[in-house]
DNA sequence: GCGGAAATTGACGGGCCGTCACTTTTGTGG
DNA sequence: CCACAAAAGTGACGGCCCGTCAATTTCCGC
């Protein structure tokens, strides 16, 4: 690989880093482009040569995040052998991967992003995954019929919310999390009580 | 009331009524305090004699959502016998809700706002009543003993999705989507098949 | 090496931010 | 009715960030 294509990718890569850490650091809200490049050895217009905005910074990092989840998603639903199964190991692989995401330092969790957009390209590839493992319950009957757009939408908001709810405590406990919103969504209230 | 006190009620009133069609027109992100201003015909430096900021704005906007809507869900507590008849009524108004506040035109809902963060008062508020509401009914016996904080932050986030979800149908349908979601909710998947 | 394409640089015009000294408006007591 | 102080409004200002671009440096193919 030539020493042009090699440093490009390392800047890029430099540039990325440094909006994790500035993100985390000040808040979505509050960072600037300049915030960023200043975090690298970059000049300022440089920092175009590669995002067009903070914007499309987030964007690249989101679809960093979604690029890993998505096999880890896609993996518990080929594995699994029936629907129940299937929502609790992508439940589960969920939190914990929410809490690996946010094992730094810095600001709380809710103000490194603008909260989360469903209607990013890596958002909408993450819904269309869910939405295609509820489809193919439905089809091999391990699953009433029912809409599985309102379905993968519940599924998600509910996930992301309990997810939150997860890493506010301490110590947050992934497995108890995807049991508990397994339950719910597979028996409703009476899967989702406490077994005591 | 004097001169003085009415001119600062309508100044304000003024404000948030020219932020709500900025964001709506520009969304949350691009729109700038100049925009704001701009829709009134105060001087730039008023704008800051009531808000300190353009979240400052969003967030009058969202307590004032939550301020009214906050009644309808204690009502539905109030009103409901059991908890299936409250979860109906509260996740209906809750549709309905958000159906009203978004029939004005501009662009696509995700961009007006920030996406809704948990952890502002009004929200605090918010969650605060939904899992009042579920104490309510598992002190009453009416629902099985379980983790309320989770409960209500699923509900919550269930609400959302499938509240953003149900915009995006033409027609929305309140009636349907809060069908669906008390369904799954209450019976999990059984409950929230189509009834055909 | 050498010539040109590709990438980097940082200064620049433009806009928004929040402030503040100044003006205007309002309420009050004589 | 007026004078006067307090309250509110005004818009110009310094400071910062934005995105661009002409000039410069770096790299690659010949």
């Amino acid at each position: 690989m030539g020493k042009r294509e090699r440093a490009k990718a390392a800047n890029r890569e430099a540039i990325l880093k440094a909006a994790r850490r500035v993100f985390a650091q000040l808040g979505y809200e509050a960072a600037t482009v300049r915030d960023i490049i200043r975090g690298t050895a970059l000049a300022s217009g440089t920092f175009y040569n590669y995002f067009r905005s903070k914007e499309e910074v987030f964007e690249a990092l989101a679809d960093d995040g979604a690029r890993r989840f998505r096999p880890i998603l896609r993996a518990a639903r080929e594995r699994a052998k029936d629907f129940e199964q299937y929502l609790e190991s992508a439940l589960l692989a969920y939190f914990r991967f929410v809490l690996e995401e946010n094992r730094h330092e810095g600001r709380p969790v809710d103000e490194r992003q603008p909260h989360l957009r469903t209607d990013t390209p890596e958002m909408t590839a993450i819904y269309e995954e869910v939405r295609l493992g509820i489809e193919d319950a439905i089809e091999r009957g391990l699953a009433p019929r029912l809409d599985s757009d309102y379905l993968a939408h519940a599924c998600i908001g509910l996930a992301q919310e309990v997810g939150a709810a997860m890493l506010r405590r301490s110590p947050p406990d992934p497995v108890s999390a995807a049991r508990f919103a397994a339950g719910l969504v597979l028996k409703g209230l009476p899967g989702a009580s406490r077994k005591e």
